[in-house]
DNA sequence: CAGGAGCTATAGACCACGTCTATGATCAAC
DNA sequence: GTTGATCATAGACGTGGTCTATAGCTCCTG
């Protein structure tokens, strides 16, 4: 019908303002453009929209009717640009970040509450997952990023290098011999070692590790969260292969100590992944430079 | 922020049909533009709306914000353009009428009906009040038309011809002998006479008329109601002076009959008055088409 | 009553911008 | 590899929305 959505602009702020003059200045126009505009609408519906006097316009039973319609619509769009700008500034917003619970415990936290500070408008949800679980949520477009240890072959994805974790084993008090040792693989295949369960990134890497030294390394025990491997340690039931930046603060105190190894044990790189070719929202975007 | 709402309903489509292709075709577009006004829109925002892949294309989580908003809006504006149609075609709209309570019983009874057969769906507002004060309520907008008798002189109104009346004087069985009379005025004045209340229009004319003649005219009884009028002159307490055309029934059926005169009662006429200069609704315009 | 200050309507010129055609790039399916 | 979708890009074109200038109207004021 109408093929000119800016002519409901102006016939809304016409009608608002009771003045064809007034509404030309609030729309930035001139009063024979917005003179124009209301009649090309009063044509093309055939009917008369406005009573015209000498101290401006008025609507007539037609034009109040189309008003009752408008008005919301204008509003509404008004709400959406408002909206946007907001979308915009990260004053409204949410971002979904996946990962592992211990990734997030242990090392996303500073980089989420300085996020949160910042744009405290913007809502956080997190999805803790396997790697595989946070690739999937990835792809289901369910979170917007995943913080996950490098690494990735994946060509739909996209991964920034964040930052480094080293790995290593540590011991409890139990253990104080080993202290000031540099042990051998050989040495160290004669302790109870803990490691995460099977289908973890870490395990996988350190299986390799002592396979590539023609070891077959064989946990005494397997357990589920980072936090039992730190636990059992501390407790002296065997020793944990951890991510050191996990157990800063216990080595500090001097619950746990590292075993030195006489093999190097190569860093992991913590990536964050996004969908590749896909825009990112600005909260994510924002939150990458943050933590990068 | 947007200047130009046309892009608000490409990108409706864009996201209603998830395809600038399909997007361009329900608008009559080329795909070209489609894609030119999202990325217009995008630009504007600083913000991505859509993920574009080979089957089309997808809204990201802030384009899906947005269309919440717009997609109501558009809703509104195609309800607006419908109910416009619908009052340009009388499929809606209501028609707000003025006139005395006599001349709306006992003659503009059929047009109305005429038009509410034409046009089901147009409400029918009748307001009955006296001359002055419909032309109080024609100014007020509280009306569109005003059914009066002329003449009627006031530069802010249009006044159209509609129908003529002709007023009579009418006795019941009671004044037999005068049946085949043509009476003088000052026979007539040796009767008792009823009339209309001092302030209608009918009762000032005869009165003028008498006037004109060298008499005065002073009733014997006064009424406020044209059925009065009637009632009275059946049960032979004088001689109303009626209009013809609301006791035609009266007069047919022999109850009433009328009394000829000397001289020549000048006819009244009917006039559906507007405000000048005043656009009329469809509605208005076409009961006074169907009235003339 | 003349003159001024509002308001809206009309006429005509101009140029930005929205639309088009043509083509490229990418992807999926066969 | 080829075909047939999709969206993106480039550049040309022309229309329609905006402008200036002016007229017509009503109301108010000295």
């Amino acid at each position: 019908m109408i093929n000119n959505y800016e002519l409901y602009k102006v016939f809304y702020w016409a009608a608002k303002t009771g003045s064809l003059t007034q509404a030309a200045k609030a729309l930035y126009l001139t009063q024979p453009s917005v003179s124009h505009a209301i009649k090309q609408l009063e044509d093309s519906f055939g009917l008369t929209l406005f009573y015209r006097n000498s101290k401006g316009v008025e609507l007539t039973q037609e034009g109040t009717i189309l008003y009752s319609y408008i008005e919301q619509s204008q509003i509404l769009i008004t709400m959406a640009e408002e909206k946007m700008a907001a979308l915009k500034n990260l004053d409204s917003g949410e971002l979904r970040i996946g990962g592992s619970d211990s990734l997030f415990k242990h090392y996303l936290l500073p980089y989420l509450e300085d996020f949160h500070k910042k744009h405290p408008s913007i809502k956080l949800h997190l999805n803790h997952g396997t790697t595989p679980e946070v690739i999937a949520f990835l792809k289901e477009g369910r979170i917007d990023l995943g913080v996950v240890r490098m690494p990735i072959v994946d060509s739909q994805l996209e991964v920034r290098e964040s930052f480094q974790l080293q790995d290593c084993f540590v011991a409890g008090a139990q253990y104080t011999e080993l202290k000031n040792m540099v042990l051998t693989l050989d040495m160290l295949m004669e302790y109870p070692v803990i490691l995460f369960s099977r289908n973890s990134r870490a395990r996988m890497a350190i299986t390799e590790i002592f396979q590539s030294y023609g070891y077959t390394l064989k946990p005494e025990i397997e357990v589920g969260s980072v936090d039992l491997l730190i636990e059992f340690a501390r407790r002296g039931l065997g020793i944990s292969y951890v991510t050191r930046e996990f157990v800063s603060k216990e080595l500090e105190e001097g619950s746990l100590f590292e075993i030195q190894l006489d093999v190097p044990l190569p860093p992991s790189q913590v990536g964050i992944m996004t969908m590749r070719n896909m825009p990112l929202t600005s909260a994510a975007r924002r939150f990458i430079e943050l933590a990068q």
